[in-house]
RNA sequence: GCGGGUGUAGCUCAGUGGUAGAGCGUCACGUUGCCAACGUGAAUGUCGUGGGUUCGAAUCUCAUCACCCGCUCCA
């Protein structure tokens, strides 16, 4: 049963590679870890990934904007968003038993109370340095005492120096998640665009996270892409949105393709949720790989007015920052204002005439993840005439390639007349033509990258005006006139 | 980070100290008139990388890198 499983995310990997779909990053130099490249066919898929995304998030809606923020941004916004602090941790590892526990989790022999050790806001080098005592610590694994190694310091945000100036460098870090460039800007996007609560902001970029452990092919990596939105609403009315997103991006993966057995909701318990988090919910994917086999696509959270009043108290700090050069370490954000609520991050309704700081809903979306899932879900191997047909069945706006032109063979003008069909149809689809060798092969061909449909010019095209379109998934053939060609793959493909 | 496994052609793999191989795929030519056809020919290797042992290393050994599995960790 599970090697079953496995055989098949090694087939994926392997087809991957074989196809042009994903390769190694540096695969020249050995791998490195946790990166992976899109190659020809995998960068057209990835990014109708994205545009599929964009424009159920985005373009269709009224109520939606988009953004394209900076990867790097002030490290202010880091320590208000509060990753920071947060994304350093000292952990230790129990000599009996090998397991790691973060220092602040361990709890003393016998007293059963809270940690002692607190690791947050400090300077996670200058500490891991200092003489830490775990003597009287118990392993949460073996219940072993004091048994544990010298605690080592996770940096979980990327630093970057900015400025060439070597003796004038300030150390930024890539961001971690895309919504803070979102929160950073609604202000600028309320102030230029005339939108209105309820209204949400979207966003894909690249992430940046130290991951202690990657996992599995392209699904956990420490640079990866996300799509995230940021959805402002009146407090009293987050649950209703919460709802309502939780539904629209659950169907989008359903009306991509995604098959419903493998797709559940999988909500957090109370004790789960981060601290500003009112309610949270993943969207998994059932991945052959791992025993858990269940992994998370997208997490859709309620996050409250956290966000904003964070960066309102950001903002009450930037003397502090100035003041200690810098150094995120030194400086404890301000406290709110008590009129918080109408700070600089707040929203004035015209029809309550009242001020607030809107609730947030996040949909946030890992894209190389659902990459990874709609390939997985889609690859198949069915018996043909005794042969393995291997196919891709990619929704059509997923597939790569939509269209791949065929001369029947390559002689009494069949293929002038195909190139010319591909010359009209690639302005308006991704379109491949190819004349080698035998046009069975070619079928096969273009089943195994996943294209939709293929349009043969056969002997009876000179007479009649007609060409085969022969389908993916049902390999059926119909003949159709070649000057409907166009439209009828427009109507099919729903382009 | 710990434990287990793996690394040889684009892919799947054989090769256990003595000339680097097969199948599939790729390319060319011929044949071929609708589902991985056939014939002939061709190209393709830092045997993951680096050191050591040896007359000689894909093979033994040490280190290292990468991937997979299990722990662990994880907004």
């Amino acid at each position: 049963m599970t090697m079953a499983k496995l055989a098949k995310l090694d087939d994926i990997v392997s087809l991957c590679k074989r196809r042009g779909f994903i390769y190694q990053s540096s695969e020249i130099y050995g791998g490195l870890a946790s990166c992976y490249d899109y190659g020809p066919l995998g960068a057209e898929l990835k990014r109708n990934v994205r545009h599929a995304w964009w424009k159920a998030v985005v373009q269709m809606r009224d109520d939606v904007v988009g953004l394209d923020c900076s990867i790097l941004m002030h490290p202010m916004a880091w320590k208000a968003s509060g990753h920071a602090d947060k994304f350093a941790d000292l952990v230790t590892v129990c000599k009996k038993c090998n397991t790691r526990t973060r220092v602040d989790h361990l709890q003393e022999k016998n007293d059963g109370g809270p940690a002692q050790e607190h690791t947050e806001h400090i300077d996670i080098e200058t500490e891991a340095g200092k003489p830490h005592d775990l003597g009287r610590k118990v392993c949460p694994a073996c219940g072993a005492v004091g048994q544990f190694g010298p605690p080592m310091a996770f940096k979980l945000m990327f630093e970057t120096q900015m400025g060439a100036n070597v003796n004038d460098q300030m150390t930024l870090y890539l961001r971690p998640e895309t919504a803070q460039g979102i929160f950073a800007n609604f202000r600028n996007v309320l102030d230029s665009t005339r939108v209105k609560v309820p209204f949400g902001i979207g966003q894909i970029g690249k992430s940046f996270r130290n991951e202690v452990t990657t996992k599995a092919f392209i699904f956990r990596t420490r640079e990866f892409e996300q799509a995230e939105l940021e959805f402002f609403c009146k407090p009293g009315t987050d649950e209703d949105w919460y709802n309502h997103w939780k539904e629209q991006r659950f169907n989008w993966y359903l009306n991509l393709g995604i098959k419903k057995e493998n797709l559940r909701f999988r909500e957090h318990e109370k004790d789960e949720l981060a601290h500003y988090a009112k309610a949270c919910v993943d969207v998994e994917y059932k991945f052959p790989f791992g025993q858990g086999d269940w992994q998370e696509l997208e997490g859709i959270a309620n996050r409250t007015d956290y966000d904003l009043r964070q960066h309102q108290r950001g903002m009450r700090t930037m003397n502090d920052w100035f003041e200690n050069k810098g150094d995120l370490m030194k400086i404890s954000l301000r406290q709110e204002d008590l009129d918080y609520a109408k700070g600089p991050l707040s929203f004035f309704d015209e029809e309550a005439k009242e001020r607030y700081i809107p609730y947030v809903i996040e949909p946030s979306a890992g894209i190389d993840r659902s990459t990874l899932a709609f390939l997985v879900d889609a690859y198949d191997e069915e018996e043909v005439n005794g042969e393995t047909r291997n196919l891709l069945r990619f929704h059509p706006h997923l597939a790569p390639v939509k269209a791949a032109v065929f001369p029947l063979v390559k002689k009494d003008g069949m293929p002038e007349i195909a190139t010319k069909l591909y010359n009209d149809l690639k302005g308006c689809f991704a379109t491949f033509y190819d004349e080698k060798s035998a046009v069975g092969r070619r079928y096969r061909r273009q089943d195994e990258a996943g294209t939709p449909y293929c349009l043969t010019i056969d002997g009876q095209t000179k007479e009649d005006n007609t060409v085969t379109v022969r389908e993916r998934d049902s390999m059926v053939q119909t003949r159709v006139n070649i000057d409907q060609v166009k439209t009828y793959l427009r109507d099919k493909l729903d382009l």
